[in-house]
DNA sequence: AAGTTTAGCAACCGCTCCGTT
DNA sequence: AAACGGAGCGGTTGCTAAACT
């Protein structure tokens, strides 16, 4: 059971935010810099009226001056839909990928028009496959979680591309087929403490990736702008410069960890 | 025009993990 | 090494507007 809700002091708003809330929280930033979104001084939350997590959620999803607005484009579509089948649902992952959008904008869109839109083609969105081939997929890899020839090699019979019949016209975003012992890196999943024995590295599975690790130095104020769009790379976005606390070592520690993996451009174009 | 249903999105909640004490 | 607290993530809820009857 966890602790509770860090917003049930009686004294703080819910629900939605209005226009002079906003401005004050705007205001604020701009003052402070983002760093202190988490970490609003109790005057400010008392002027404010909510708690710093609702703050910052606010500020993530909203009121970040980068954030793009409106549709998404089918580059952006496809690419969230590799990356889905690369990493799951780790929507801070994808969102670190595409500049500009938040984790929970990409986790909305995608349940309410990509899901729809694969099951429609007859797809699995959580497996990527088709429909139809989930159950047996299931036993592949429960049973064989060694045998990455099996996995790989049913992607390329490939039942459930997206160049199967459509009446809409399809991206060329082939599926991934993600093998479960897939290495999974940077993606922290639950699955991770047994998917490294004798697991396949990513290079190997999808060699048309990247897989090239980058690290910045954070920006003194932009820092928690993160990289591209959300950033929000588990543990690692929102490194607050004003954390001094943090010895040298503790920094440099952090830095590493905010390597990223850099999609090449379009992936997957060709299956 | 009014009522009902559906879709989309913003915000909240609860949990996990990491850093600090 | 253990306990604690905070940050941040993913899932879920609830509100609003649009579409439909």
């Amino acid at each position: 059971m966890g602790r509770s809700p860090c917003c049930e002091k009686e004294h703080t708003n819910k629900g939605a935010w209005t226009r002079e809330e906003d401005e004050r929280l705007i205001n604020y930033i701009k003052l402070h810099g983002e760093g202190c979104v988490g970490d609003l001084s109790p005057k400010m939350l008392v002027c404010l009226l909510r708690c710093g997590k609702s703050c910052r959620l606010r500020w993530i999803n909203y009121l970040r001056p980068d954030l793009k607005r409106g549709n998404f484009t089918e580059e952006e579509n496809e690419l969230i839909i590799n990356l889905h089948s690369l990493f799951g649902n780790k929507w801070s992952l994808i969102a670190a990928r595409l500049p500009g959008r938040t984790d929970n904008e990409i986790k909305n869109y995608w349940n309410t028009h990509i899901k729809r839109k694969l099951y429609s083609r007859g797809i699995d969105p959580q497996t990527h496959r088709a429909l139809g081939s989930v159950s047996s997929m299931n036993k592949t890899s429960n049973n064989n979680s060694n045998n990455c020839s099996n996995s790989t090699s049913s992607s390329s019979s490939n039942v459930n591309r997206f160049q199967l019949e459509t009446k809409e016209s399809v991206p060329l975003v082939p599926l991934m087929q993600v093998p479960a012992n897939i290495d999974n890196g940077g993606a922290d999943s639950a699955e991770d403490s047994n998917g490294s024995s004798g697991g396949l590295s990513r290079e190997e599975v999808f060699p048309q990736i990247n897989l090239e690790l980058s690290i910045g130095l954070p920006f003194p104020f932009q820092q928690s702008r993160f990289s591209s769009g959300s950033g929000k790379a588990k543990r690692v976005a929102a490194v607050p410069v004003s954390s001094q606390r943090c010895s040298m070592q503790q920094l440099r520690q952090k830095l590493l960890m905010r390597m990223c993996i850099l999609p090449t451009g379009m992936l997957y174009q060709e299956f």
